[in-house]
DNA sequence: TATGAATGAGTCTTCATTCAT
DNA sequence: GATGAATGAAGACTCATTCAT
């Protein structure tokens, strides 16, 4: 391989080690995976992997930290720039199959819940920053709409979990299944009820005297 | 260790095996659970654990084959049984929490989405007789309320998903974070907001002159 | 399995048993034989082998031990009891093939060869035992033949080893190779050849004028 | 240990190994050689020694191709060479003792014979390309000499056997005893007698009127 | 920088041997 | 005496990591 001479060089040759180690994770699990194997996905010998990453977990902890924010901010955008709660579950319908089929996020999600054990500080710490700041970014997207009357729910922030609830069941299925045969689904049928469920589930009852 | 001399100590011992195998494979996942673990956490010695099972990828099979079909039943009993769509609901909110708590299921869930890369093939088994099957059951009872009116939906088996969803996530939680300081959800409020929040989700338009 | 009672009982059921281990040893090998293997083959159990013989160590020297004399009385018997090197060759022709066929002596003979390592000393105890004792035999036989003035030859207990020769080649090419499609050999023939060759090879030369 | 960089320094490299593992399955038997002893036989750690060969299985295997070959060539050469019967017993005479001393085929021999049952595959193979071979070869040797009325013998290759008999004999001794007090054979001696007791042993009957 | 040869710790698996029943 | 469950030492093989070139 040519040698990376640039910053850019090096930075955009990094990123392919991530991308390359992130399939490998993903398609055999932490433990199984080689170093040889990742560094070969990326075109480069496995000495040189380790000129990018001093280890194994640090390459984990690398992708980790390379995904989680991208991602919380992209979930962020949708979810703080909406208008409203209806509004919001539109544009996650919209979103949602596109993320789904083309991110990395199931892939991600995936490893994480498969190979969390690896790194038990890390799972806390994702929860943390990650998992509970969505939680609680819907959690507040509720909790608005439920301030301006436009919904009705007892605990916006348990509620988050079942708005939530079909989109990790979706990525994860997708990441599982969705090269299966008969493992494919109508994502995008799906969002669409889900954003009508969802509207409906926690609609105001009507009091219309 | 005593000797297991009759087939139901023979039996029971498999059984605590398998128990022990199921918690080194949550815990550590299963490329890098160690079979002397297993045993030791069995109380028996690496040895004997071969007396029970052949080898690794065996053990991780009989895992899967001794809880998917219990399982299987267990969701069914609730599904089927139920009256109504409204009903059901009521049920899963009652059990779900218990289910949850309690039983191995949502520590086989993270091991199956950990691990399957292990075993493609029961990957995709799985899938069709356990989680296709369960869908389907949800599906089916969405189905049956939609043509009983109870409830409007345009694709019940897609639904299913979004009844589900909640539960999946419910669960991987609670195996992944239920322990872990933060970690800790209300389970029964939730699966009460759930049924609730599903009732209302797929209730007719009221069509009220 | 009943119980062994008499003594000879005990002695049959010994006897079962170094043959059974005979088998094994010579089709897999010393060290990759099972005991429990050997134990099965003599229908019984592996811990009633142990009852028999304390290890498989023991249970090697044991076969040796049993066969190594009674081989060595059959040939002493045909070398001493001939009258003349001419007559001993016609009972070797006589003889040869069906000992290489029917007797254990051409399987142990592979098994010292190949699985000798294991116990050095019984190599050459062995050597000295059996091996030279029979070549001495027939060097023995060479050498009154000599002096009777029936043969000519320089060192009759090298010349042992031109006649034996043949022996080991057809019992160890019986061992290995009697059961493969194209490894039969016509012992018959072969041992009426050898007994003319020799008879020949050793004649005194004809100074007849 | 110093690198193997170039090709000619892994060709060497193998070679060492090959001929460490020869030692080991000659001194231990296969089964019970370690791939740690073969490598360090070889001055190279296990993990280098994985590096060119897959498995314990594919060195023996390699271990047969490379001396299977230039064996039977070096025999060959021999036996086609010889203008007649008598000069090729000459040359044998020559070669055989210096052959068994020096060459690994003494040691191949007794691992052949010794450790056949791990690939019976290889067995036969090795018989019906190397020894059917060999065999036809002197087979070859003694019908020419028959047809040119050199010698007189009824089945060429069944005499072939008699003819290599002390040649596998002393082989298969040297490789077990040559080390051990009382073990060593005159190889000169013997050889020039087989030579002269063969030529007689098949020599035309002199009908001198 | 880049490479891949070398290393050895780590893990699955086998099996001789023991011993409770 | 007979059995086979239990044990743990031993060995094949893998792979993260190092480092000479």
């Amino acid at each position: 391989m040519l040698r990376a001479r640039t910053v850019s060089d090096k930075d955009s040759r990094r990123q392919e080690l991530l991308d390359a180690a992130l399939d490998e994770f993903f398609e055999r699990g932490f433990s199984a995976a080689r170093m040889e194997d990742i560094a070969k996905r990326a075109g480069l010998s496995k000495g040189t992997l380790y000129l990018y990453f001093d280890s194994k977990d640090a390459l984990f902890k690398a992708i980790i930290d390379a995904l989680a924010t991208p991602n919380l901010e992209v979930i962020s955008a949708i979810a703080t720039s909406a208008p409203s709660f209806s509004e919001a579950l539109d544009r996650v319908a919209v979103f949602a199959p596109t993320v789904i089929r083309t991110s990395k996020l199931p892939r991600l999600m995936k490893v994480i819940v498969g190979d969390s054990h690896t790194f038990p500080e890390i799972l806390i710490e994702y929860r943390q920053n990650i998992l509970d700041r969505i939680l609680g970014l819907f959690g507040e997207l509720l909790s608005q709409a439920k301030a301006a009357g436009e919904i009705e729910v007892e605990d916006p922030y348990l509620a988050a979990r079942i708005v939530m609830g079909p989109m990790l069941l979706s990525g994860l299925w997708h990441a599982l299944f969705s090269d299966t045969p008969g493992g494919e689904v109508d994502l995008e049928k799906l969002f669409r009820m889900h954003a009508s469920a969802m509207k409906k589930a926690f609609a105001p009852v009507e009091n219309s005297q």
